[in-house]
Formats: structure tokens, sequence, C-alpha cells
DNA sequence: GCTGGACCTTA
DNA sequence: GTAAGGTCCAGCA
């Protein structure tokens, strides 16, 4: 058995499908907004069947044309599966130039499944002596099965098992593997279309194969059958045969097996590497290096490449040496050292690379650091301190960095005194405004600095930003950053420190070699990573707003979370109160009316209740994971004919208030300065817009009563100060009206009318004082919903409107304002010729989904084209505003702060006495940040809380 | 202890 | 229909 050669037979789609579907909750997408999900599945199931199994003959198989036969005996064959995804159709022709440089053939058949042809290849290697195995998920095979041929299933989870027949005849209940064709054709296949028999499923189909054993002598039986069943399967006779030949692999492909083709043989690594490359798979490239290792041809090839990075390689004890003892002067020249660092299979890392990292130690060589340092134009650093939280965290040592390979670690004393000393001693460096300073994510450096009274001065570059800006949908640490760009992989955190929990260290616990290998290189890998994205960002005209915009607003957003906002906390615990007691009264009401006590905060629990004990509705709605859909929307249409229902959604709005912002905020005190301090993200939304957490400040109550009182407990510093709050007045309506050069809209703006009545009015046509409340209120969705991308199904969902009445609304409008309407389909044209949209600075967001076939991938790339520049605009507008009037406070010596954002308002923490210039300031800087074609207005209102503010 | 889903809050 | 973050539960290790 073991000298019997072996075939492996890959069924492509199955498992390029499979690996998409994989990935679908975390798309795999590279640099270039490529999504590789599916390619990647596919490699990773390949590689590890040859891993696992070392085939000496394999191939791959692909489905062309669909199978004319099948299509010309069923018209509805395989015709209603959903159109492939996009990441699909890129991915096979990435796989087969894969395939051609692995040197594995390809079979493809016009007019042919994967199916039928790896039916046919199975059949005629078995008569040649071989053992077939056929790599797929789908069960149709299991009909192949025999003494020589096998299914190789990946299961769920990893890993693979094989069916030969016996495993067939378990799974199937089956005498023989052919039964399963009649099993097939008798419950149907709903996604390759074949109807199967009316009424019979898995069980049934089952049944009746152990009693008649085929199709032809269940039909032919028919008399036996009683009642329903009879009738339906006598009425089906024809589809039940047409079934089972639908499901029938055929064996007669004109394709032939020749074992010399079909060996495996040695890839061309070289180009295999460089279409990995490409699509940046670095973990798949030394996968896929280490899979054909044992290889000896590709071995060579392999071990020659790690050899000559072995030989200059400057191996950490050699570091240690250069750098220990005495502090070396800074001539030392590792060019001779520095290595042709061609392609490696492994990603590079400290180990592999050449570098020269010193820590400097006190006294002396801490000055000739310093004076060498003051020389430089542009240096990279980057702090090390004892937590996450820069408000309470303490420097362990900053790393420096200014020549690519090169860097020094300043280790901090862990005395407040002496540290704050060899501070003093770096702040000539800091608070020089010529030298440029790099970093990744530099708002926390200078955060951290900031509570050591230093102001980090001069011209900035932070990586992290400059890539949110080349490309905002990816993620932005300096991890995936070094390794998307570099190949390199940095010293993890946790392998300094260990994994977070239990045992986990503080940076200042570790020996001083390591800290400096790790700080410094985050210091030179981030000096590498500016040199890249220097280019980009003009490349893709994005350096103004990178230097006009995201740049200054790093130092602005530094010092309001800095500065964090006073709490009322014994406001917030007296509502914790009142919230608790009303909680308990509605829980007790709501277990009488379900006659049991249960977690009415469960959706799993409440929806049992409501629908399988109350049974309050017939058919109720199930969410995706089959639990009852409890949301909202369907609680709030039972609500009006059951008081249960009544008092589980105000049991849930109120232990959302309870548990989200009335118990939580006041745990979020800093007690170092007794305020609360947001942590403002600049880098993680898509349109540029900012977002808060820790807590989330842009999402506090406002719209109900209740939820409103939270607002209550931000208060003003003391008593010599008010809060106030100043927000823009239909700041995205406005931006579109100026785009679009929508006339009919613009002079209702120029006008100072109310935009919505006054749409209504027009839409409606209908004087300006008749307009209803119904009115002004469909009128105020419709302008919404042109900012959202609309459509008459989202916009029937969100009023009375039906579906046609939705539609006449909206075809009125765009007659009304038909510059609106060409507007929204010019930036889809632009999206579609170009692959992005921008905002009136430039920003950009890149739509890749916006040519796809998939209508519903499309259509969300569509409202993405229409939404994000103007979300965009309004986000660089307030950008402006907020940068600007910050400069202004510290330049004017204002005891007023700029405390929160929340999108289209600022909150100030204003000195009474500077009360109206504040108000003057606030509105001017505001509503002329930007010039459009249409006013900005702003709206202020002052207060002793936030909720008064408004 | 971690993760995904459902739900809910804002602009 | 756009853009976010937080809390809880349930299932898994």
């Amino acid at each position: 058995m073991s000298d019997q050669k072996r075939l492996f037979l890959v069924d492509a789609y199955a498992l390029i499908f499979r690996g998409y579907y994989a990935f679908i909750k975390n798309p795999r997408i590279n640099s270039k907004g490529v999504d590789t999900s599916a390619i990647m599945g596919f490699m990773n199931s390949l590689l590890d069947v040859i891993k696992r199994e070392r085939p000496d003959h394999l191939a791959v198989c692909f489905d062309k044309g669909g199978s004319a036969d099948r299509v010309e005996m069923f018209e509805a064959y395989k015709a209603n599966r959903d159109e492939t995804p996009e990441a699909i159709k890129i991915a096979v022709p990435y796989i087969q130039d894969i395939l051609k440089a692995m040197h594995i053939p390809i079979m493809v058949k016009d007019g042919f499944e994967a199916d039928d042809v790896i039916g046919t290849l199975s059949k005629q290697a078995e008569k040649e002596g071989y053992k077939t195995f056929m790599v797929t998920p789908d069960k149709d095979f299991a009909q192949l099965v025999s003494e020589n041929i096998f299914m190789y299933r990946p299961v769920f989870g990893g890993g693979y098992e094989t069916w030969g027949i016996d495993e067939v005849k378990a799974k199937f209940e089956v005498e023989d593997p052919l039964q399963v064709i009649d099993f097939l054709g008798m419950m149907g296949d709903s996604s390759d279309n074949i109807p199967g028999l009316p009424g019979v499923g898995e069980k049934t189909a089952k049944k009746l194969l152990a009693q008649y054993g085929s199709m032809e002598n269940l039909l032919a039986n028919t008399h036996e059958l009683k009642g329903k069943m009879k009738e339906k399967i006598e009425g089906a006779k024809e589809l039940g045969l047409l079934s089972k030949k639908l499901a029938t692999i055929m064996l007669d492909v004109p394709v032939v097996f020749d074992a010399k083709d079909f060996e495996l043989n040695h890839p061309d690594i070289p180009k295999v590497t460089e279409i990995f490359q490409e699509l940046e798979f670095r973990q798949l490239l030394s996968n896929f290096e280490k899979t054909f290792a044992s290889n000896d041809e590709t071995a060579s090839v392999s071990n020659g490449k790690a050899s000559a990075v072995t030989e200059t390689k400057t191996t950490p004890k050699e570091v240690k040496a250069a750098g220990a003892g005495q502090f070396s002067l800074f001539g030392a020249d590792i060019s001779s050292a520095e290595a042709k660092t061609e392609t490696t299979f492994e990603r590079k890392t400290a180990e592999t690379t050449p570098h020269f990292y010193q820590s400097v130690a006190s006294g002396m060589a801490t000055k000739l650091f310093i004076k060498n340092l003051m020389s430089q134009s542009s240096v990279c650093f980057d702090t090390e301190t004892t937590g996450l939280n820069p408000i309470t965290a303490e420097l362990v040592g900053i790393s420096f960095s200014w020549e690519i390979g090169k860097g020094f670690y300043v280790p901090f004393p862990e005395n407040r005194d002496e540290a704050q000393e060899l501070i003093e001693q770096l702040r000539p460096f800091f608070e020089s405004e010529a030298i440029q300073k790099i970093g990744q994510n530099l708002k926390y450096d200078i955060k951290v600095l900031a509570k050591y009274k230093i102001t980090v001065k001069g011209k900035l570059f932070d990586t992290m930003l400059a890539h949110y800006l080349i490309n905002p949908d990816m993620r932005h640490n300096m991890d995936v950053l070094a390794e998307t760009y570099l190949n390199y992989s940095p010293i993890s955190i946790e392998e300094l420190i260990g994994k977070k929990g239990k045992n986990q260290l503080s940076m200042r616990e570790v020996a001083l070699e390591k800290q400096t290998e790790y700080a410094v290189e985050d210091a030179d890998i981030t000096l590498q990573l500016k040199e890249h994205f220097e280019k980009e960002l003009g490349e893709a005209n994005t350096q103004k707003l990178f230097d006009d915009i995201e740049i200054p607003l790093l130092r602005v957003l530094a010092a309001m979370e800095l500065e964090g906002i006073n709490l009322d906390e014994a406001f917030l615990n007296s509502l914790s109160e009142e919230l608790d007691n009303d909680i308990k009264t509605l829980e007790t009401k709501i277990y009488a009316e379900a006659g049991e006590a249960f977690n009415i905060a469960s959706p799993k629990q409440l929806g049992d209740i409501l629908f399988d004990k109350l049974k309050l509705v017939d058919k109720p709605k199930k969410t995706k994971t089959g639990q009852y859909a409890t949301g909202e929307e369907i609680l709030s249409y039972l609500a009006k004919d059951h008081a249960i229902v009544r008092h589980v959604l105000d049991y849930r709005g109120l232990a959302k208030l309870k548990s989200t912002y009335v118990d939580a905020l006041p745990t979020q005190v800093e007690p170092s300065t007794g305020r609360v301090h947001t942590d403002y993200m600049q880098t993680v939304a898509a349109t540029g817009r900012l977002s808060s957490n820790n807590p989330n400040l842009q999402n506090i109550p406002i719209r109900t009563e209740r939820g409103r009182q939270v607002r209550k407990a931000f208060i003003p510093r003391n008593d010599d100060y008010v809060l106030l709050a100043a927000d823009y007045s239909q700041i995205e309506l406005r931006i579109i009206a100026a785009l679009s050069k929508e006339e009919t809209m613009i002079e209702a703006f120029k006008n100072g009318e109310d935009i919505h009545a006054s749409t209504a009015s027009k839409v409606f046509n209908i004087p300006l004082a008749e307009v209803t409340r119904e009115q002004r209120s469909n009128a105020k969705t419709v302008n919404f919903g042109i900012i959202y991308g609309v459509s008459a199904f989202g916009l029937s969902n969100q009023t009375d409107l039906s579906r046609s009445e939705s539609k006449d609304l909206i075809d009125t409008y765009y007659a009304t304002y038909p510059k609106l309407r060409r507007y929204i389909s010019e930036q889809i044209d632009f999206a579609r010729e170009n692959g992005y949209v921008q905002t009136v600075l430039g920003r950009r967001r890149y739509l890749n989904d916006i040519n796809s076939r998939n209508a519903v991938v499309r259509g969300a790339a569509e409202r993405n084209a229409v939404n994000a520049p103007i979300q965009g605009s309004a986000a660089d507008i307030i950008k402006i505003a907020m940068i600007r009037i910050y400069d202004k406070l510290i330049a004017g010596n204002f005891k007023t702060k700029m405390l929160l954002q929340v999108h289209d308002e600022l909150v100030f923490d204003v000195h009474k006495p500077e009360l109206e210039a504040i108000k003057t300031l606030v509105k001017t800087e505001m509503e002329n940040a930007y010039k459009l074609d249409v006013p900005l207005v702003v709206d202020l209102g002052v207060g002793n809380d936030w909720l008064e503010a408004h």
C-alpha cells in the first residue's frame, strides 16, 4: 500500500470559496486595496495538503463555462447561484499564475465542471494502479469513492478527514457509494439547483433509500407510499429522474491522465516569491519556503540566501559587545556590515538585520550624546513608559534615531526628581524649533512629555497620521506598517513584558539591553517608515492635508485630552439611584407579566419568553444566528398591544443609560486630576472624522428626556467658569448644497430659511406657511437620506410612506433640486474612474467595490462615494476651526480651554470674564474656517452644564 | 479570560 | 441609506 503511487486532485473553486468565506468577517486587504482573502485561503489549503501528504502527483481542476450538458437538461441548473464575489473573480488569475509558477498542472475543460474532470481523471488513474484523493469539501464527490478513490475533506477548524467506502456508507446510510447519486437526486441540492423530489429532505431521502435502494425502484413502487408523500412523488417522477441525472458526475470528459504531467515538481521559487510579494503574503511566503525546504534543490536555494544573511548580520551578542562598557563615540561605521538584504523567505527581524543600537550611560556620555543630537536637523524618537495611560505613565526611557539601522536609548531613573533632571538636559532638543521630530503616534509622546513640563516644538512627522492619509482603510499600528512596507517584523511587546494579565512586567523591569533593542528598534523602524511615506504623501496630493491639518491638530487634541472635563459625580450617583429604583419596578412588572423571572438583558432569554412562552407573534423574526430578533424596531411594533413589551423597552433604555453612562462615567475620572480625559482617535474613521474613547464622549445621550440628564453632569471647572457649546447648523446639507451648486438650496440657506420646511414647500409645491409638521418631517428625512445615499426602500423604512410614495417623493425631490442629482452621479462617476472620492481638502477615500458586478456591494460603494466627501469635508472644516481657535487661545493668553469635539460641535470651559471675547472668537473662526458658496452658521449656547449650554 | 453578535448611544 | 464606541450575553478555551 505504501508503495502505491498517490494522486491528489484539487477542486479549485470549492477551496477558493471556502477560503474566501473563512475570511469573510475580516477580509484580507493588502496595501493596494486588493481583497486577497480567496487567494490566501486557497493557497493555505494547497500548501497544507502538500505539507501533510507529500503527494507524488497532483493537479488542480477548475470549472469552465459551466456544464453545457446539464444546462441543456435543466435550464435552471445552477442558474440562481449568487453572483460570484469580486474577490473570487480576481483571485482566479492569480491562483493560476501561482500554480503555473509551482509547475502544478491546471485542468480545465470547456463546458465541464471540475467534478466531471476530477471524476474522469480519478477513474483513469485507478486503472493505472493509483490511489486517488479528491481534495474537496463537496459531498457530491462521495459517489466516486471506491477502494482506490478517496475524498480528502478539509474539516472545520483545521485538519482533514479521509472518506473511503466505509465512511461514505456510514455518512449517507447507503450500501454502495453509487447510491449517493440517488440520495442527492431525492433530496436535491439548492446550491447546485438540483430540484430533488418535492417534500423530500435529508431524513426522508435516507429512509426511502434504505427501503427502495434507488430512485428508479422508488418511482416504480410509489403505490406503496401513503398520503401527501405519495401524491407529491407520483406527480414528480420525471423531476426525480432528471435530478438523479443532474447529480451524476460524468466520467467521460475528454481529458487524459498522464502520470508524467502530474508529477509534483520543484516550484519556480523566485517566480512564486515575486507573486507572493506583490500580494503581500509574508506569512504564506515563509510557509511556502518551509513546505519546500526539505526538497533538495529548493533547500539549497533557500539555504544559500539564508547564509548570505548569516554572514553579515549583527547578532545581539555583537551589539552588546559594541555597546557595552565605555560609551563609544558616534563614528561606528556599519555600512560594511550592511548586507544586501535581498529576498529571504522569512520576514526580516532585529536578529537578521544589521543594526547598531546603543544605550547612553549617565554623565559624560549623556552630554556627548545631547551635543550630537542637537546637531541633527531631523530626529525620530519614541518614549517608553510604565503604562498605556499617558497621564499616569512614567518615563522609563527615550530612544532616538536619525540614521537607518542606528540609534540610542536614554534610560530614565525611577526617582521622579532625577528623571526631571535628565529630561531638563533633553529640553533644548524637544523645544528646538529647528529640529524636525519624527514619531509614530506622537500625540502619546507629547502627552507623556507634557507631564514633565516639556513642550514638543518644531516640525513634526507622524508616521501613523501619514499612513492614515495614504490608506485610511488599513490599520496603522507600527507592527503592521513595518511588516507591510519594510517586510520587517519588530520585537513584540509581549516578548518583552509577557502577555497581559497575570505576570506582565513593567517596562522598567526589563533588562536594559532588551529595553534598548526594543526601544531603538521602534525609533529606527519609524524613521524608515517616514522615508517611505514622505514620498507617497506627495504622490497622493495629501501633503497639505498632512502639514496643515492632521499634524497641527495632533497638538490640539493632546491639549484637549490632557485638559479633561469636570464631572459632577454626586449628581450622577443620585441619578443612578433613581434609575435603579425604576429599573427594579419595571423588572417586577415584567416578571409578573412573563410569569417567571429571567434575564431581561439577554436577547436569547427574552426572545424565548416573548415568542415561545407568550407567543406574541405567529411568525417571529429570527436573527442570522437563529435566535428570535428582539431589536428596537420589532419590539416598538409590538409595544402598543403588549404592556410587557413596553416595559421591556423602558427597561432596556434605562439599563443602557445606567450601565454605559451614569455608572461608567464616574469610574473614568482620573484620580490625579479629578477630571475625565477622553482619548481622541485621529486615524480610525475612514471619512476623516475623529472618534472618541475611554470614555466615548461623542455619544452622550440627548434625544430622550431621561438620557439628556446625563449631560447635566458635565460641568465647568469651577464657579469662575461656564461651558460654551458651539455647533454648526446643518453643516453637511450646506456642504452638499455648495458642492452641487444647487442654487435653490443655496438661496434658502443664504436667506436663513428653515431648510427642511423650505424643502417641503418646494417639493410639495405649497407656500412655506402651509407646510405641515408631517411634510417638514418627511422633507427632513429625505434631506438626510441624500447625505447617506438614498434609496426608496430606506426612505419608506424611515417614514410612514409606502415604497412607491417614497419613490415619488425622491423623484420630486430630484426634480426640485436637479443639480443635486447631477452632483451625486458625478461623484459616482468620479469614483468609478479614479477609484476614490475626495473632500474639499483632498482627503481621499478609496472605494474598491465601486465597479463590482455585485449590485449590493456596488450600491454600498456608491453610497460611500456620495457620503464620504460630505462627512469628510465637514470633518476637515471643523478641524481647521479647532486649530485656529487653539492657536488664538494660546496667542491671546486666554484661560479658556477647548474641551470636547463632537463632529459638528465644540465645547469650551470659558473663564467668565472672557466670555464675550470667546463667543466672538469661536463663532468667527468656525464660520470662516472654510469658504463655501453657502454661509456656515454656528449656534452658541452658554450654561452651567452641558445640557444648559445647548 | 477572550471573542462575536445583538443591541443601543451619538453626529 | 453614512460614520463611530460601549455593554452585555453566550459560547469557547
